[in-house]
Parts: structure tokens; C-alpha cells; sequence
DNA sequence: GACAACCGCGACAGTCATGTTGCAGTTCCA
DNA sequence: TGGAACTGCAACATGACTGTCGCGGTTGTC
């Protein structure tokens, strides 16, 4: 976790005690807006078991505050992603790995990663990659066809997104993040019905997803790896 | 719409201009809150073209405001669900409509039904019925084959419900509902990979959802038909 | 060991929003 | 048509929160 005051090389780095405040300021920010995000900044200084000064001497602002969550959280994230090689190994042990990587980041940074970035913040700027490399990662098992032809590579980021959130929801978001990963994996790749066995659709024009990609960086919505949304300012959703 | 105040049969039933100040009052704050979750009583008294003491007048706190909003736009849910014929209509037929239906429902309640509805209002009661129903017609769809066999029900609504909620962002949040909803259930029933051609599993144990279903009525999360949210208090856009 | 950096304290000022009130004008319904 | 219900206005009180400040004590680093 990088701290803010390391995002910026012209500042002095900090002595040992103040990264260490940093740090515990963002991680007690994130589980006091977890489960408030209306908590005052009080809160979160006495879950941090700082004074409040201390958070506006390294955070001049409540939203310098959740700007830094969000730059340090999609940096986590970044990072995951990495791990997972989505460039070169087998798309869908990429994908696996990736998927259970992105719920134990996810797990810790929920609120943080949900934070609307701020425009041409790092974080914005790490949520455009992560998206860039989630569809490339899907161009590619389409390419080698385990993903449907047809498949609307826009839409597969959105679901895959949405199941990622989902998985985290609920009695079972305790359970290991492995095991969450192959039920968003199964459940993204072969849905509900039963396998080999397709159910007659409902119309005739049999399309998985029909409407074409929608064009440009445009992305939104609600990210696995955490997304802006159209509720301005809101944490939820 | 019903008003909060025929909800209350004591109350004397309010006279016309007032049951449409009320409606106006409702989607005003639908509308303004969607955008703006934090958005201030005046905010949506300037929307509905009212005065902020004649929301005050009808709704005695923000959060009655709120509470009005979430039972209204749950009832107006359960009437959509209502038309689907769960019991009755086969349940891909059935599933197609209410998905449709529920979608077009979402477009105007997207920030009421999303609210966190208060233990045992009209609202939590309404949605523990809906995704109920919604267990129930997965059941029969289970039964008759449509589903396989092991599906893990209360995770298969909770897809459901995500891509529900997904299928409203994004760009094409435009598109016809029966469009989206063709796409959501194809996409819930078969998955992203190509027909009929199962990819192999990562894992030997080769099952869709294994978790076994959560106890009881503890439904939580994103419902498309509206859900509450750990987030106590917060609509999070 | 010196010194700069770090932190907590308590107070203060400002802003914003909510909830309430009385009164006068307007509208609707029997 | 009369009267009750409805609405808008302006003001007020309250509370909560944020951001700032000066100062003194503590800690970390060279």
C-alpha cells in the first residue's frame, strides 16, 4: 500500500511513525465507510485511534481523504491483476487466478474500490487499464473459442464485473476466495442451465448478446475492481 | 402509485391536488436523488415545483420521505412481478417477462428500490415476497429440467438480481427492456462460452455452484427488484 | 544529545441542512 | 358558495460537521 505522500516524488518521504499513521488512517477509513459512508471524519479518527488533526495534517480534505483510498486501493488492485499474467497465461487459468485475487483485494477495500475516481486520478487512470486488460484478456479466449463468437466482449466485462460484486454479497462472502473464483468463472462461462443441453430460447434470433460494443473508454458501472458510478459523490452502489 | 396516505387506512384520504402534490413529491425525489443521493430536501422541493415546508407537510422527516419512497417503489415491483404469473406461466416465459418487466420498473425506481427498506415496513415485506417468488420459480425451472439439477438456488437469484442490476448501466441502458431481458436471461441460463462445447472445468470436481444455500430469509444485496445494502443509511450511486 | 518532525488538545468560525412555526392566500369539494 | 384543506413564505432554532489554529509534549533520525 502505497501512501500518498510516496505518490509524490517532490515531497519529502515521510518519517517512519507518519507512514505508519497514514496507513492505519486508510485502512480504519475504509472500514468505518464500509459501514457508514455518511461517518464523520471523528469516526474514522477514533477507529484509527488518531486525533482528527492528525488526518487533516496528511489529508486536507474529507475528499483528499477518499481520493487517496481510492488511488491507494485500485493500486492494490493493479497490482492482482498483475499477479494473474493475463497477458500470457492460458486465458482461463488467468482468469481464475485473477478472479480469487481481485476478491481478496476486493474483500479489504470494498468501499475504497466502489469510490467514484476522481478524472485523471491514478485511480482513474488504473481502473481504464484494468478494464483495457479485462477485455483483451476475453478477446483472447474468445479467439481461441471459449468464449462464444459472437460474445459481446463490453457486456461479458460487465457481467463478469457484476458476479465479482455478487460473490462478495451475501452469507457466504467468508467463504475462500478460490472457491468464490470458480463459482464466478462456471457461473460467467456456462451460466444456470444444464451443460451440453441448451434450452430452446425464447426467440428465434438466438443471440447471446446482440448490440454492438459500445465505443471508447466509456466504461462504468460496477466494477469487480471497483468503479465509478453515476451517483456522484455517493460511496454506495 | 399508491400515497403513503391511502397506505394508512385511519388516515382521511387526502384530497386530489394533495395525492398529486404527494406523487410529484415521490418522483421529484426519485429523479433528484438518483443523481444525487446526498441531495438536500430544498433540492427536491425545487424539483417538484413545491415548497420545501410542503414536502415537511406531508413527510415529517427526510427519512419518511425516504421510507415513502422505498414502499412505493416495491409495491409498484410486486405489481410487476405480479403480471409475470410466476406460479402459473412456464417459468422461461415466465422469467422472460418478469425480467422485462422488472427492468422497465427498475428505469423509474432505480434510487427507491435500492434503498435500504426499514424491518418489517411494507417495503421489507415486499421484497422478502419477491425473491421468494423468485426461488420458487427457479425451483420449478429446476424441476423441469431448465436449470441442472445441483444449481444452488439462492446463488442463481443472486446472479439473477446482478445482472439485473447490470443490464441497466452502461450504455446501453437505453435499449428496449425485452431486448435487455432477452440478453439477461440468455446470459443467466447459458453462460458466456460457446453452446453446447462445456470448456473444461479447471478443477475436477466439476460443479456449477457447490455452496450449499444460505438458511432462512436472509436475502441481502443488490435485488434488480431493489434490495438493501450493508451500507446502513447510504443509496451509494 | 540535539533538533526537526510528529501528534494531541481544545477552541473557534463557518457552512449547511433539517425541522418547526404562524399567518395569509389559494384551491377543491360537498 | 362557504368552508375546510392545501400551499407558500419567511424566519428561527438546533445540531452536526468540516477546516483551521496555536501551543506544548513526544518521538524518530542523524
Amino acid at each position: 500500500m502505497t501512501s500518498p505522500s510516496s505518490a509524490d516524488p517532490a515531497a519529502r518521504p515521510l518519517r517512519a511513525d507518519a507512514e505508519r499513521s497514514v496507513r492505519t488512517i486508510l485502512e480504519a477509513a475504509e472500514r468505518v465507510l464500509s459501514a457508514n459512508p455518511a461517518a464523520s471524519m471523528e469516526q474514522v479518527a477514533e477507529a484509527a485511534g488518531v486525533a482528527r488533526t492528525t488526518i487533516h495534517r496528511r489529508f486536507a480534505t474529507r475528499q483528499a481523504l477518499m481520493d487517496a483510498m481510492a488511488d491507494a486501493a485500485v493500486a492494490q488492485l493493479r497490482a492482482v491483476v498483475d499477479e494473474g499474467r493475463p497477458e500470457t497465461a492460458p486465458p482461463l487459468v488467468a482468469l481464475h487466478e485473477i478472479t480469487a485475487n481481485v476478491l481478496r483485494t476486493k474483500i479489504s477495500w470494498r468501499f475504497a474500490l466502489d469510490l467514484p475516481a476522481a478524472p485523471g486520478s491514478p485511480a482513474a487512470q488504473g481502473q481504464r487499464d484494468v478494464a483495457r486488460r479485462c477485455l483483451e484478456l476475453f478477446g483472447r479466449a474468445r479467439d481461441l473459442g471459449l468464449l462464444a463468437a459472437r460474445t459481446d466482449l463490453e457486456w461479458a466485462r460487465r457481467v463478469y464485473y457484476a458476479l465479482i460484486g455478487e460473490a462478495l454479497h451475501g452469507d457466504d462472502a467468508g467463504t475462500d476466495p478460490d472457491v468464490l473464483a470458480g463459482r464466478v468463472v462456471d457461473t460467467l462461462l456456462h451460466g444456470l442451465a444444464p451443460a451440453a443441453e441448451p434450452a430452446p430460447p425464447l426467440n428465434r434470433c438466438r443471440r447471446s448478446v446482440a448490440a454492438p460494443a459500445p465505443a471508447g473508454e466509456g466504461w462504468e458501472g460496477r466494477e469487480p475492481w471497483g468503479g465509478c458510478l453515476d451517483r456522484d459523490g455517493s460511496a454506495d452502489a
